[in-house]
DNA sequence: AGCACTTGCATAGCTCGCTATTCAAGTATT
DNA sequence: AATACTTGAATAGCGAGCTATGCAAGTGCT
């Protein structure tokens, strides 16, 4: 065969992106939390009450794919979202109680599935591993190299 | 608790799989195709006229999954779906004119895609990527009971 | 002031992945 | 032969991603 899947990176980019979000979806399931949400929290909680603007660019989300996660997170009682009396065309997301008090175990379970699905790999390969998709990462957004 | 997303192997893997999916997107929509068909087209164009539950061993991917991208491929004249006469559960699955003779761009496309974003890794660097990729799927835990 | 342009967000509608459930066809047990 | 179990696929319903489009609030030009 001229192409082989299992040799493709974007194959192989796809499938293991499923097993560790397989992994994370059931860690963080006790928690009532779903994947698609994660981003948002890590950002909200180092810096609550951002814009959906400024979270679409911290996260390389469209929009739309935003507006509909933040719907679903006021929804489950994660955020609200309150106009900025500044500029009302601007929704400021604000966190929950409840979704402040998930970091801690959200953050443990993230690293825990990140840990059980490295866990062949020597700490060296480890490096290389998260360098070499920083790397591929950043060829697409050569705008965001040294900033990582 | 210290959590850098651009550090997580987790948050890279579907951040890196949304990239090549992206621009796989692009490239094959000229031919009509989706990111979803490419798995099984390719099993499909190895061995025509696989049965459903085989395509879901090979892929490793839900069986519900299989049965929706299927009805899809067919909506789109891609294949056809044929009752198995010795066992009429079964369904086999066979490539139209159509699909058989989209093999070829197709494929170009996706290693053209893949070249693309490996564009910045040295020949060594992407052989350690690819062998990285399919060391990280290939580990499966076992589930661990309270302690992970 | 009035008009066009820009900006931030929401909505519609799609793909693609998942879990859970249902259904029909085969197999096995009695 | 009738019943129960097993198996292959379909369906329902959801999350998460995308593109395209609509709309209201702000900005700028005359």
């Amino acid at each position: 065969m001229e192409f082989v899947k299992d040799q493709s990176a974007g194959y192989l980019a796809n499938h293991m992106a499923r097993i560790f979000a397989h992994g994370l979806t059931a860690r963080i399931k006790p928690l009532g939390l779903t994947t698609g949400t994660f981003p948002a929290l890590l950002e909200l909680w180092d810096t609550d009450g951002l814009t959906q603007k400024q979270l679409v660019e911290r996260l390389d989300i469209e929009q739309a794919t935003m507006a509909n996660t933040l719907a679903r997170m006021e929804r489950d009682g994660l955020v609200i979202r309150k106009k900025d009396p500044n500029d009302r065309r601007v929704q400021r997301v604000w966190l929950t109680d409840r979704a402040r008090n998930l970091r801690g175990p959200a953050m443990a379970a993230a690293q825990e599935e990140n840990a059980a699905r490295l866990a062949a790999l020597t700490a060296e390969e480890k490096r290389q591993f998260v360098a070499l998709m920083q790397k591929v990462i950043q060829t697409r957004m050569p705008e965001k190299q040294g900033n990582v």
